[in-house]
DNA sequence: CATAGCATGTAAACAGTTACATGATTAT
DNA sequence: ATAATCATGTAACTGTTTACATGCTATG
């Protein structure tokens, strides 16, 4: 009961930004969310269906022509519930990582495989930076006009912090195995 | 066929450094490799026996008393799978973050909860890093005699990294929550 | 003699993705 | 016309954890 059910929280969340429908909430999930927090739709409708049940949240119907929306609103009870997840401090498990993995086992394989992983990875990280400091720059300018709260920016800075470090691991560890095998 | 079932390659993994029993795997796991990979007892024992099924490793039953152990051994065929997989690039999911979820959030709840949050992160990082400084510092030595094959170092200096950045991003958003709200 | 560790495993529940199904509307 | 986007949802599958079940052996 502790744990587990997360994604009701993190749909709360987005709806106490403010109303929306299931389509919205996926892409609001799809944009800002994403680096840090998926969902799926197979998780997002039945989670909805179930946070009406419980009076989270209530459901206004908008019919434009022949169009069904569902517009989903947090209620005070929803509001309660994600204050009470939000005090809640969180556990700490270091996540899965496929690459630590498969380097990890890099001795079954010839260096240049790793190196290439590294090379790879580096790419990547260089792309989502790009990205990062591009979504930073904007928040940075919003919440100095005091248009956004400074949360946001926290996430993204997360990040951006994450990705660097990666960065300066992928090099160290180029070198560690050139110096080394 | 791509993806999935990675339990397979990370105990072909751990079986390519030695032959183990099941309850050695699970302390292999327990230790080095929990920083970037866990699995459970449900997913390791019916695994096992499915690797054992396709020849990819073999089973040796050794009886000491009336104790019995199973000393699973990788087979070529077994390490021709690992090295497939090895070579293999890895696809680049962030993986979910539930404290940066919360404190994107943040808004919800008094400032002063957010700062603990990160308080509460920022010694855990403490308590992690200095465990992975150790164990470092070990591998250092061992890869200099050239007992020890630098990839475990790499895995090791992906955590230290990660935990650094970590702290980094923990004091810098504090003094942000505190200048901006 | 009790507790911790060694040793193997299963069943049920839960989490989560993928792929599909359906249909309206808007832009090219 | 047709493709993209809006919009809601389900079913089947896979992955994963949790909790349980069992019993031996060494240590304090």
């Amino acid at each position: 009961m502790n744990k587990g059910n997360k994604t009701q929280y993190a749909i709360l969340g987005v709806l106490s930004i403010q109303p929306m429908c299931g389509y919205e909430i996926r892409k609001a999930m799809d944009t800002s969310i994403k680096y840090f927090w998926q969902e799926s739709n197979g998780q997002l409708y039945p989670t909805l269906a179930n946070l009406a049940k419980n009076k989270l949240v209530t459901v206004e119907k908008q019919a434009i022509g022949k169009k069904n929306r569902k517009v989903y609103s947090i209620t005070t009870l929803g509001k309660n519930k994600l204050k009470d997840w939000l005090v809640q401090s969180t556990e700490y498990y270091p996540a899965r990582n496929e690459l630590v993995l498969k380097l990890f086992f890099g001795q079954n394989v010839p260096a240049k495989v790793s190196i290439k992983h590294l090379k790879k990875h580096s790419e990547r990280c260089e792309a989502a930076l790009k990205i990062y400091r591009e979504i930073e720059a904007q928040l940075v300018a919003e919440i100095k006009q005091k248009i956004r709260p400074v949360y946001f920016l926290l996430a993204v800075k997360a990040g951006v912090k994450a990705v660097e470090a990666e960065l300066d691991w992928c090099r160290e560890s180029i070198t560690l195995i050139n110096k080394y095998t």
